[in-house]
DNA sequence: TTGTATGCGTTATCAT
DNA sequence: ATGATAACGCATACAA
C-alpha cells in the first residue's frame, strides 16, 4: 500500500479586517416578567401563574390580557432566574472521555436529540482522555446546577461520579460503569457481541484468534470484552480446536502491534489467524499495521472490528464489524435520565443493547477476483 | 469490491435491575456565601469581596479567616446566581449544523479546549442539518444568558445570528459566513485550498476535472470552493489544456453521482480524469461510487478530497487530501470570542487558515505493484 | 381569582 | 476596611 508522506504547505494566514465596527451596540435588554406585568396591567405573580399553571386559577379575561402582553414583548422567562428559584435548571451535564472517539460522538448525538426534544440543553465537558479531570468536570457542571448527568468517562475516579449522586443529581452511565456505583447504566451487550464476533470468525474458518484491545486497565467495557473473549475460547475449545490470546495495543507502540501480528501468524501455522478488534480506534491501528506488513485482510488474516463506521465498507476488502446501536444508546441514556428528572425513582437499571454483525470481506478467507477496472 | 450485506441480529435486550434503591438521598445542599460568612464571623459582603477583589480592601487578618472558612466548607460560588447578578454567565453557546460531520466535531474539540482553559463552559446545540432551527437554537441559548456564540451553521437564516448580535452578544462564525453579517469569521482559505488541490491534480497529469460538492445553495464555504474551482479553470486554460465541470451530489442520489463519473471519463477520452471532492462527506460518496463502478483511484480516476480523516490513508491506494487545521480553526474561533468577552472590541475580522496537501495514491496515475502478501 | 411580600445566591451601593 | 441593604428575574406562601 502506497503512502506517500510528502506534504506541502501553501498560502499564508491573511487577516482582512472589514471597515465596519461591530461593537456590541444598543442592546435592548430582554423584557422581564415585570415588563409583561406592567404591559398587561396585572401583577408579576399573575403573569407567573399564567406561565406556569396556565389552566388553573385564571379568569379568562385576565389570561388573554397576559397572553397578548407576552406575545407583544415576545417575552421568554429567564431560565437562570428560574433555576435559582426552583433549584432546577433544565440543563444536563454530558461528560465525555474523548470527543474524538466516534463512538462518543455518536452517543452524544442520540442523547442531544432526546434532550432537546424534552426541552433540556446539554452542557458539554470533554475530558480529552484525562481521567484525572473527571472530578473537575463534575464539579464545574454541578456548580451550574445541571439537573443530571450523562457520564461516558473512564470511571477511574469512582468518587467523582459518586459525588454527583451525593448532590442528589441523577446519573446515568454510558458504556463504562463505575466501581461500586449504583446508577442507571446503558451500554452494548459486550459479552454477547464478543461471542458474536469470535464465533463468526470461527465459522469462517479462522482458528487462531487474537483479541486486540486498548490497555484494559479498569475500563469496564474493555474488561468485559476481554473476559468474554476468554470465556469464548474456553467454551469452544471442543469441536474445532480454537486457540487465542490477547494483545493490549497503545497508540505509541506500533512496533509492538506489528510483532503481535507476526507472532499470531506464527502460532497459527497452517491454520487461519483471525483478529477481534475491540473498538474503532484499535481497528484503525490494526489496519495500519496490516498496511505496514503488506498483508491483506481476509485471505491472510481475518478481522472483525467493534464499531461500524462510515469508512468500514471501503477499507481493504471491506471491514466486518460489530455495529453498536450508538444512537439508541445515547437516546436510551437520555431517556433514563429524563425519567428520573420527571420524579420517578425506579431502582438502578442496566440496559444492554444488542449489536449487529455486518459481514464484509475482512472475514472472508476466499476473496473474489479484483474487478476488471473497465466500465 | 466485495460487500456482503448479510446481517444478523443476535441477543436480546435484557434489563437487569439491581436490588439497591438509589433514590436521590440525603442531599447536603451546597454551602452558600451566607454559610461562609457565618463560619468566618463576617458579613456576606466581605466574603464576596474576598472572592472577587482578593487583594484590594482587605485586612489580612479577616482575609485569612474567610479563606479558611471557604476551604473548610469547600465553598464554590453559584454561577447561576452570579449570572443573574452580573449579566454574564461564563457560558458559550456553540451551535453546530451537524454533529455527525467530522469537521464540525474537530472544530468543536478545539473550541471546547480553549473555552475550558479560559473557564468557560460550552452549551451545545445541534441543528441536525435543519437550518430552520437556527433561530430556535440561538433563542434557547440566549435565554440561558450565554455570553457569546460560536456558530457553525448553514447561515440560511440571516436574521437568526443577527438577532444574537442585537442582544449584544458577540458572535464568531466558523466555516460558513452569514449574508451581510459583520462578525468575526474564521475558516479555511478556501480559494487557496481549491487551487492547491486542482493544481496538484494537473501536475500529476489529470486534465479533465470534476468538482463534486454537496448542493451549493447558499452555503458560503461551498460557494467559495466552487467559485475558486472555476476561477482555476479559467486561469490555467493556457499551457496544459485543462477543462472541468461541477457536480452537486446529494445523499439520496447515488445514481446521479455514478452517471456523473461515467460522463467524466467520457469527456476525458484519452486524457486522465480527476476529481476534487469538496468535503469528507462527498469524498465518501465518491469512494462508494467508485466501488460500485469497480474503478480504481489513481490510475483510472484521480482524487483529491477536502478534509483529512483517520481513514484517508487506508482507503484504496490512500486518499490524497486537503487537510484543514480543524483544531486551529476551533481554537482561533474561541480565542476571537474570548477576546471580545474580555471587553476588547476590534473591528470584525476574517481569519483564513491555510491547508496542507497530503499526497497519497489516489492522485498518482502510476500505482506501484501490490505487495507480495508474504511477511 | 388576584395582589403583596419574601427568598433563591450573588454583587454592588451606600453607609459606617 | 467592613457591614447592612437592595437588586438581578422569577416563583410561591400568604393575604385579600
Amino acid at each position: 500500500m502506497l503512502k506517500l508522506v510528502s506534504r506541502r504547505v501553501h498560502g499564508a494566514c491573511l487577516a482582512m479586517p472589514t471597515s465596519a465596527l461591530l461593537t456590541a451596540t444598543a442592546t435592548a435588554p430582554r423584557p422581564t416578567i415585570a415588563d409583561v406585568a406592567r404591559a398587561a396591567g396585572v401583577s408579576k405573580a399573575t403573569v407567573s401563574r399564567f406561565l406556569n399553571h396556565r389552566d388553573k386559577l385564571l379568569s379568562p379575561d385576565i389570561a388573554s390580557r397576559v397572553e397578548v402582553a407576552v406575545a407583544a414583548l415576545s417575552y421568554v422567562p429567564s431560565p437562570m432566574a428560574q433555576a435559582l428559584k426552583r433549584g432546577r435548571s433544565r440543563l444536563i451535564g454530558l461528560v465525555v472521555a474523548d470527543v474524538t472517539n466516534p463512538f462518543s460522538v455518536a452517543v452524544l448525538r442520540g442523547a442531544e436529540k432526546a434532550c432537546q426534544e424534552a426541552g433540556y440543553l446539554l452542557m458539554l465537558y470533554n475530558l480529552g482522555n484525562n481521567g484525572a479531570r473527571e472530578r473537575e468536570a463534575i464539579e464545574a457542571l454541578t456548580s451550574y446546577q445541571v439537573d443530571g448527568f450523562i457520564l461516558n468517562t473512564l470511571g477511574r475516579d469512582a468518587g467523582a461520579a459518586a459525588a454527583a449522586a451525593r448532590h442528589g443529581k441523577p446519573v446515568v452511565l454510558v458504556d463504562r460503569r463505575h466501581q461500586g456505583m449504583q446508577a442507571d447504566f446503558v451500554s452494548l451487550d459486550n459479552a454477547g457481541s464478543v461471542r458474536l464476533a469470535a464465533s463468526h470468525l470461527v465459522e469462517r474458518g479462522y482458528r487462531e484468534l487474537l483479541f486486540v484491545s486498548e490497555p484494559v486497565r479498569d475500563v469496564s467495557s474493555r474488561v468485559e470484552r476481554e473476559a468474554a473473549f476468554h470465556a469464548f475460547l474456553l467454551e469452544s475449545s471442543s469441536s474445532p480446536a480454537v486457540t487465542g490470546a490477547t494483545f493490549e495495543s497503545s497508540a505509541d507502540d506500533a512496533d509492538g502491534l506489528d510483532q503481535a501480528l507476526r507472532a499470531l501468524r506464527q502460532r497459527a501455522g497452517q491454520r487461519l489467524p483471525g483478529i477481534v478488534a475491540s473498538n474503532a480506534v484499535v481497528t484503525l491501528r490494526v489496519v495500519a499495521a496490516m498496511a505496514r506488513l503488506g498483508w491483506r485482510f481476509g485471505e491472510q488474516v481475518g478481522l472483525v472490528g467493534f464499531d461500524e463506521t462510515e469508512w468500514s465498507p471501503y477499507v481493504g476488502p471491506g471491514l466486518t464489524t460489530i455495529a453498536q446501536p450508538t444512537d439508541d444508546i445515547g437516546r436510551t441514556a437520555a431517556d433514563c435520565l429524563l425519567e428520573r428528572l420527571r420524579g420517578l425513582a425506579p431502582p438502578a437499571r442496566q440496559i444492554l443493547l444488542p449489536s449487529q454483525l455486518i459481514v464484509r470481506g475482512s472475514s472472508s478467507p476466499h476473496q473474489p477476483d479484483p474487478p476488471s477496472g473497465q466500465a
